[in-house]
DNA sequence: CAAATATATGAGCAATCGTTCATATGTTAT
DNA sequence: ATAACATATGAACGATTGCTCATATATTTG
């Protein structure tokens, strides 16, 4: 093993500017343990991320961010058939990414929790560099 | 349009017990400007998670949390061929998530910058609920 | 220069993904 | 019950993805 270990790596992060990256850092390794997170946690890790990887996805996500949407009007902001939609709705809410609520005939999707736009937010901060 | 609009969103926001996400919407709406962002910029950040959203690129991208490494390192610690890992990284270059330095034979990758490392630690704390 | 080592890359293939189309399920109104 | 509307879902198909294998490029050493 060549590579260089632990404390190099805290020491390159204190050496910043911005400070800001060691608290997290040290909270991830904590929570890691100090070691690389079994395998299943990984793969659960990915298979959240992928859920992102969607511009479809993506593009409903940022449509509720304003407010709870039925299915039909999703479908027509996004200039899409319902059924895309629809299958996508199944996706983002077996991640739990959207919930439901049923009135009568309609849906309505909604963003689970506030987590998920810090996490765009986060991703556009990145992308606009 | 059936959806709930705007004050709506924040009132909810505001009325949730942790107030947390609202600073957060506010700064996303306002990024945003009050609208959808275009196309294209939702497709860059839909490719952006893509990225995130493959396992062996997960646990390079862990890998590389405790300091720089060679691509044959890399390749030893995940059991994976040489080329297989050289493919990935190369996605992760292109996507800026990592960089690289030659010494002589060998090309040793490290994280780009630390923001890496909060947006993984976002998605491993969403994923454990 | 040739040999050895480290990395990068192109072609090909199996697997996965996102959409469409047809159809099923669920709800309301007549 | 029947019709109308909203949503969900299964099959199928084309596109994309991640790996393997063979080979190319780059660097050091003899």
């Amino acid at each position: 093993m060549k590579a260089v270990i632990d404390e190099n790596v805290l020491h390159d992060l204190c050496c910043e500017e911005d400070h800001s990256g060691l608290k997290e850092h040290m909270a991830l390794v904590k929570k890691l343990n100090n070691e690389i997170p079994p395998e299943e946690e990984l793969f659960d890790l990915a298979d959240f991320f992928k859920v992102f990887g969607d511009c479809t996805r993506i593009r409903i996500l940022c449509a509720l961010l304003y407010g709870e949407m039925c299915v039909c009007d999703i479908a027509q902001a996004l200039s899409m058939t319902q059924s895309a939609i629809s299958h996508q709705l199944r996706v983002l809410k077996q991640a739990a990414l959207v919930r439901s609520r049923r009135e009568g005939k309609t849906v309505y999707y909604m963003l689970s929790d506030d987590h998920i736009i810090s996490i765009l937010s986060q991703g556009l901060e990145h992308i606009e560099e």
